[in-house]
DNA sequence: CGAGACTTTGACCGTAGTCAATTTATGTGG
DNA sequence: CCACATAAATTGACTACGGTCAAAGTCTCG
C-alpha cells in the first residue's frame, strides 16, 4: 500500500480542465460555481469512493483522475464496468440498492458532488446527458465482452478511451496516459492478465500501437476502428428494421 | 415468417396482470389510465419495436410479451442486452443517438407509452425506479458475461428471469414459460448456439433443470443460486472498502 | 405430407485460461 | 548510489472451454 502515501499530490498532467475552464462555466453564476468546489474530495489512488459520513446514495462527479466502477464476486473474480473520467457521472450506494457495485480510484482522483452542479438550469439537462452516455457505453461494454475477441476487445476500449480522452484534452499528439496495470485491463475485458498481455505483444509486433510506461499511441487509427469493430460515438449505424434475423419466437 | 401471421392474437397466458389490476392501479385516476390504454399499441412476434410515426426516441413500457433489446454489429454477430418483460421500461431511438440499438419483440407484445403513465404523481418515481433496477440488471449481465463460465451464464439468467417472471405473476408451480430459441439465448449470453445447447444437455444430465418446448423448471434453487453466483436481486453483498485488491497504480 | 425453423450430435479446431518461472520496473531504506 | 523488496510484465508449457462445420433428427404449421 506504499502507493497511497502521496494523497492528494495529483500530478498536473493527470487532471483536465473540464471543469475549470470548461464549456460553459461562463453561464454559470459564481455561488453555485464557489459551492460546487467546496465539494471537491480527494481521493488517494486504490481507495475506494464512498458514500461519505452521511451514507446516503448520492451523485458524484469526477474532477480529476481515473476511477473504475467494479464489482467483486465471492470467489474473488472482479468485473470492471467501466472507466470514469473528468467529467463523468456515477452514483455512489449509500448502503441499500446499489448491490455490490462500488467506485475504486485508479489514481489519485478528485470528486465532486454532482448536484452541486445541478442546480436547476441547463447543467442538469446536460447531468442528464452524461448519464446518457454513459449507459451508451454500457452497451457497448457488452458488446465488446459478449461479442468481440481478444484482440477486438482490446483496441475497441483503447479506442474509446482515446477519443473520451481527447475531448477533455488530455491527448498530446496522439498519445495520451493510461494508469492502468495488465491485470485492470484483463478485469474490464473479461480476460486474464496473460492474455492481455500476449494480445498486447501481437498488437506491438503488428505496429497497430505503442504501449508502455503508462503511456499509449494507436497507429492507424482507421484500420483499428474496422479491425476493432469500433463506432465513434454519434455516427452509429442506423439499424435496418428488415434486416433482422430470423428465429425469434416459439408457439 | 410464418410467425408473422396471427398478429396481435396474445395467447392468455403470455399476459402479465402488472397493468390490468396491478399494485397501484387504484391509486390512479380513471382519465389517466384511459389514456394510458389508449397508447397501447400492439407488435407482432419478430417485429422491431420503432420510435413510431413521429420519429423522436420515446420511452415505452412493456405490457405483455417479451422484447430484446439488441445490438447487431457490421458482421452479423448480434448481441443481447437484456430482456425486457411486463412493467419494464426501455426508450426508443428517435433516429439520432441511440446508436445501432433496437428493440425486437420477441413474441407478440403490448407495448404503451411510458409518458402516459408518468404524468407527475409517484407514477413517475417508479418509473425512475424501473430504469434503475433496469441499470442494476445491466450491471449483472455484464458480469454474466465477463466473468462466468457457459453453465453459470446459462443458470444465471435463467435464475434472474424466473425470479422477474415470478414478481410479475407467470411462474406456475416453479415452472414459467420461456419463448425463446437457443440462438437468441446465446446472443444475450455471448455465446454459441451449440455451446448453448449443449450446455443445457449437461445441467439436465444433472438434474438441475427441466427445459423444453418452450417451459422451464429450475429444480435446487438453493443449489443453482450458488453455482451460479447468483444475488437475488435486493440481497447483494456490501463489498468491505478494505478488502479491495492491490494492483491499482502506475506512477 | 412437405418446408422451414429449431434442436441435437459428432468431429475437430483454436482462443483464451492456468500454472509456474523469469525478467523488468518501481520504490525504499541504508 | 546501491541492495533489497515488491509489484508488474513477460514467457513457456500445457489444458480446456467454447467455437466452427456439417449432418441428422424434431417440431410446427400450412
Amino acid at each position: 500500500m506504499s502507493m497511497l502515501s502521496d494523497v492528494g499530490a495529483v500530478s498536473p498532467d493527470e487532471r483536465s480542465s473540464t471543469f475549470a475552464e470548461g464549456t460553459n462555466a461562463r453561464e454559470v453564476d459564481v455561488g453555485r460555481v464557489q459551492s460546487f468546489w467546496r465539494t471537491v474530495e480527494r481521493i488517494p489512488a486504490g481507495a475506494g469512493v464512498s458514500a461519505g459520513p452521511e451514507s446516503r446514495p448520492r451523485q458524484i462527479v469526477v474532477v480529476s483522475g481515473w476511477v473504475a466502477e467494479t464489482r467483486i464476486l465471492a470467489d474473488g473474480r472482479r468485473q470492471i464496468f467501466a472507466f470514469l473520467l473528468s467529467g463523468d457521472v456515477a452514483s455512489v450506494g449509500g448502503s441499500s440498492h446499489v448491490g455490490g457495485r462500488s467506485l475504486v480510484a485508479l489514481t489519485n482522483v478528485e470528486i465532486a458532488d454532482a448536484a452541486a452542479l445541478a442546480t436547476g438550469d441547463r447543467a442538469s439537462a446536460s447531468i442528464t446527458d452524461m448519464i446518457r452516455q454513459d449507459e451508451e457505453r454500457l452497451f457497448d461494454h457488452i458488446v465488446r465482452i459478449g461479442r468481440l475477441t481478444a484482440k477486438e476487445r482490446v483496441l475497441n476500449l483503447l479506442l474509446e478511451l482515446h477519443d473520451r480522452l481527447e475531448v477533455i484534452g488530455l491527448v498530446k499528439a496522439g498519445a495520451f496516459r493510461l494508469p492502468l496495470t495488465q491485470e485492470v485491463f484483463a478485469d474490464a475485458l473479461g480476460l486474464s492478465v496473460v492474455h492481455i498481455n500476449r494480445t498486447l505483444q501481437q498488437l506491438r509486433r503488428e505496429g497497430l500501437l505503442t504501449i508502455g510506461r503508462g503511456m499509449v499511441t494507436l497507429h492507424q487509427r482507421h484500420k483499428l476502428a474496422a479491425l476493432a469493430c469500433y463506432q465513434p460515438d454519434a455516427e452509429r449505424i442506423r439499424l435496418d428494421p428488415q434486416s433482422r434475423r430470423p428465429g425469434v419466437v416459439r408457439g
